[in-house]
DNA sequence: ATTCTTGCAAAAGATTTGCAAACAA
DNA sequence: TTGTTTGCAAATCTTTTGCAAGAAT
């Protein structure tokens, strides 16, 4: 990622921290650099893993209460809806994901006409929707073999 | 629910255990007819207190691994993907569910056209899609007053 | 100076596992 | 009879919480 990219990533940061009376810290930086660095969408295990490389001291609860702090202050997402431990996302804005049979990987796709096909789907039965979630389940390249 | 309906689920059941060396046992059939039941998607811990009116001696323990038996027979499925605890549902047909949220319930909902607009949201590059998970987060009539 | 955050350890919630006794085939 | 399932308790895994010391504003 460009370094312009980054720095304009943590004004973002900086801004929605302050509007909240939340400090930076270095912890915290971590964790989010670490997940605005990285392709596909980490647990909160391997944040804790990979920030402890530059940070040995960091506990598992800091990165969880930071995870849970980004996604506070809509900087990340998280997505639950998976079998077993929660995945972070930096993304915010609307997209979906693939989720590999064989190895449990997520990753991002994006779709030009997504949303306009998923309106198309809505229930109408006294269901006010507000989002989506649309995981497509099967397999990788690497796991297709 | 109709009675041929009941007996009918219970006929498949059988089949399904049959082929798998796998007994009919009371506290099985319990939690697939609580199952075949409700309306909504129970939590595990929802199906053992509901079971556990009939069985006074059931287990949690027992529960869940019936849950699992009847997802790896292919009676029921699991919804993983909230943000708390799974939910069971004895469907396995192609539909999509509704998450509230403000009660946090779990529905389902059909669509016709469903499968063939998801279809074209499909991404390319190396991933087969095997299944699709559609949720449409929201406030259901009672939460949206 | 004040408020927020950290790191630790303990707690909590959901789910799984080991095992001897009970049950279904 | 043979293999499966049950119920119990203990274990595991993920996530949360309480709190005193440390850091950011």
């Amino acid at each position: 990622m460009r370094k312009e990219k980054r720095a304009e990533q943590r004004e973002t940061l900086r801004r929605e921290l302050d509007a909240r009376g939340a400090h930076m810290t270095s912890q915290r930086a971590a964790v989010f650099d670490y997940l605005g660095q990285v392709e596909h969408h980490p647990s909160a295990e391997e944040v804790y893993l990979a920030v402890k490389r530059k940070l040995p001291k960091i506990s598992l609860a800091t990165v969880y209460k930071n995870l849970e702090k980004l996604v506070e202050c809509g900087v990340a997402s998280k997505l639950s809806y998976g079998d077993a431990s929660a995945r972070y996302d930096i993304r915010t804005d609307h997209h979906y994901h693939t989720r590999c049979l064989g190895c449990g990987s997520v990753h991002d796709f994006d779709s030009a006409q997504g949303l306009e096909l998923l309106r198309q789907i809505a229930p109408a039965d006294g269901f006010t929707v507000k989002d989506y979630r649309l995981e497509l389940l099967g397999h990788c390249r690497k796991c297709s073999r």
